[in-house]
DNA sequence: CTATTATATGCAACAGTTTGCATATCCACC
DNA sequence: GGTGGATATGCAAACTGTTGCATATAATAG
């Protein structure tokens, strides 16, 4: 009688395995927690604008995170009673979550490329559709635009000279001269594309009449 | 005896609910099918390069898919036997398939931002991991540049007007025009990023003398 | 006085993605 | 004769992220 009807067991090297590398929201807010003590609705509003350019989250997902990282002794929680608020619990880094933040750093990155649904949209466009992706268009242009004159202001007020800085903040700079050059980049694009579709759209308006 | 302890039973308006929008893998598949009969087989291919820039997903992802929408009588599909490979199942879409379509493109977008590692590492810069960062900056610049090249070579030959050509293929047009320009932003940015790395670098070097 | 907003934390269900594994054929290369 | 790669499809568990809901205090706006 034939157990292993199929073929012979194999042998997997794991040659690539990601199954160690826990997810970078840990780290990401790791990283937040560098040269701050805070608490998971700090930590949400200001994932919302500086490292929220590159790592969005919920307070649900932080809050989660946070009590993992404490129970793995990554991270030190205290809790403070406030008045005329809540209490709140702040959390900071141990020197075991320093460590395995700087070990993480060094390891390979992982890329979870974005997902929009308005390029997938595009492959669509039709005389039908060309108003409608005009308006979608306007609105990114809206939150880029947005988006692009908060990072400005950061710049100019902290990272105006960036040969000037300490290593690390340095190294914020990048990420947000990044951002910076994103939007840019968007917004141009935006305007070419604005211009092919809005000789798209007047077919429409001709056939409609 | 009062069964609704805490506050009173909230009537909540679901203004924003984003529930009933089904995720856009299933779209991105549908229009990919909206020229040619593929299979799962190559739809994951075909998902690597044109559309794949936009929305990546593994064949389990795509296989899963294709049986759901068709279930739903939004994909049809017929066996095709194979002389020399296994046999393969191709899919089309359905003329409901079609007008669901339609519909989605006129509903609202979703984004999900993209979450990349990397950048979060850069809040991390110090002089010991400069180096790993360039280096991981340098296969980020080999992977865009090929990229890159791919797409401009898709440009010029199928693109290279594109006033001239059909409404959807300028759609297309578009959706690649705004690879092209990602993939440059990214490369100038990392052309600024490692001049920036190369300054911090050597302080280690010399340190470690 | 009531509604809203901000502060502050959390659970549970669900949706979506990744990973590991499984199966099978045929071709090319060494 | 075996190894690796391309073709072709699929299951199941684990992981990650979203959505809806719950709870509580206090300030502010109307």
């Amino acid at each position: 009688m034939q157990l292993f009807a199929y073929g012979r067991p194999r042998i997997t090297l794991y040659t690539h395995s990601t199954r160690n590398r826990p997810m970078a929201l840990n780290h990401a807010i790791m990283t937040a927690l560098l040269d701050d003590r805070l608490s998971g609705y700090e930590l949400t509003k200001s994932f919302d604008t500086s490292l929220g350019f590159f790592w969005k989250a919920s307070h649900q997902q932080i809050y989660k995170a946070l009590r993992d990282l404490e129970k793995q002794g990554l991270l030190e929680s205290e809790d403070v009673p406030q008045a005329g608020k809540p209490d709140k619990v702040i959390y900071g880094l141990t020197d075991a979550g320093r460590e395995a933040l700087e070990e993480w750093v060094l390891g390979e990155s992982r890329v979870t490329e974005s997902k929009d649904d308005m390029f997938v949209k595009f492959y669509n466009l039709s005389p039908d559709n060309a108003a409608h992706l005009r308006e979608e268009l306007a609105e990114r242009r809206r939150q880029d635009a947005a988006r692009l004159a908060l990072y400005q202001r950061i710049r100019q007020r902290n990272y105006a000279e960036p040969t000037a800085l300490p290593v690390r903040r340095q190294g914020i700079y990048l990420a947000l001269l990044a951002g910076i050059r994103h939007c840019e980049t968007r917004l141009a694009w935006a305007e070419e594309a604005d211009a092919l579709l809005a000789a798209v759209t007047p077919a429409q308006s001709v056939a409609a009449r």
